[in-house]
DNA sequence: TATTGTTATACTCTATAACTATA
DNA sequence: TATAGTTATAGAGTATAACAATA
């Protein structure tokens, strides 16, 4: 949106053809999409995970145990898909199926403890800021998370 | 996130063991880790395309065919990799493959005349700011990309 | 009948190794 | 011999359809 082709305001020269006056906005998520790129990379080869499997496992509760089709909701895909993405993960021994005693069709997930402190450093790097980002001070972090807080609220429900 | 277990005013006490204080950079990229997610997701699927489909098409220069061996080493794949994303993407006559004059044994991938409009909408939508940081004031879209750009500065070549 | 999880099947992405055709 | 691209193969992610067990 905001084309904006009239030309007015601020920027003094530089009306060429397309006009285009500096899109801030634009130019911050262009800087953040490639770091993102790079730093979940990182993480998920230092774990040995894909991307799926982190989600997986991100979104496990280690004190409760939550039956695979609820898992396939929250991951936005197929229940078949859960069966594979979980089958390797048991094999590592990060998480295990258990039976609900309340319906024997369900398969309970659970971390194991194992599971549970591998989670732990999972966490502890995926919300990690980049190098940069960490390396600001105090003040801009501060501004940062309050801007993006504001766009949060002005989203319906963007974040 | 945040257990916050001491319980206190703004921090003062709350010296409990992990003595948590508001760490506003993770707080921020957490929020932008979700959200990018989202964005890109959707604009994946609006131009069906997969991720290496979009990134391979992005590193293109309209204007300039590259072999595919350049083209593996900029996607930081294997070259038998890109055969298959060049396969699909030409099959969709987005992309096409070229003779290099100067040397048979390799091929040029040029992007074609459909791929051409194609990728100016691929490259429209993909650094497209969410709505909820589009929405915000430009005073504070300016001090956001301030603050990345800061940031980008500071990591020797984090972005 | 409806639901949960699995299996079968078919694509895509990914890498390694082997192969072709050039250099 | 070395390099560019392909093919063969294998494992992971994904969805759809069919199936078994259980509600």
């Amino acid at each position: 949106m905001a084309t904006r082709t009239g030309a007015t305001g601020k920027q003094r020269a530089a009306r060429a053809e397309p006009s285009k006056k500096p899109d801030y906005a634009r130019e911050a998520w262009a800087l953040l999409t490639r770091l993102f790129k790079a730093e979940k990379g990182k993480h998920l080869a230092a774990l040995e995970l894909t991307m799926p499997q982190a989600q997986l496992l991100l979104n496990l509760d280690p004190d409760r145990p939550v039956p695979m089709n609820t898992l396939a909701d929250t991951l936005g895909c197929d229940a078949s898909n859960v069966t594979g993405l979980v089958d390797r993960l048991e094999s590592r021994r990060l998480i295990e199926r258990r039976a609900d005693p309340a319906d024997r069709r369900v398969k309970m997930i659970a971390v194991t403890g194992s599971g549970a402190e591998f989670r732990t450093k999972l966490l502890a790097r995926w919300y990690e800021p980049p190098a940069g980002i960490a390396a600001l001070p105090d003040r801009d972090k501060k501004i940062l998370l309050q801007i993006l807080r504001r766009a949060a609220e002005g989203a319906t429900d963007q974040l």
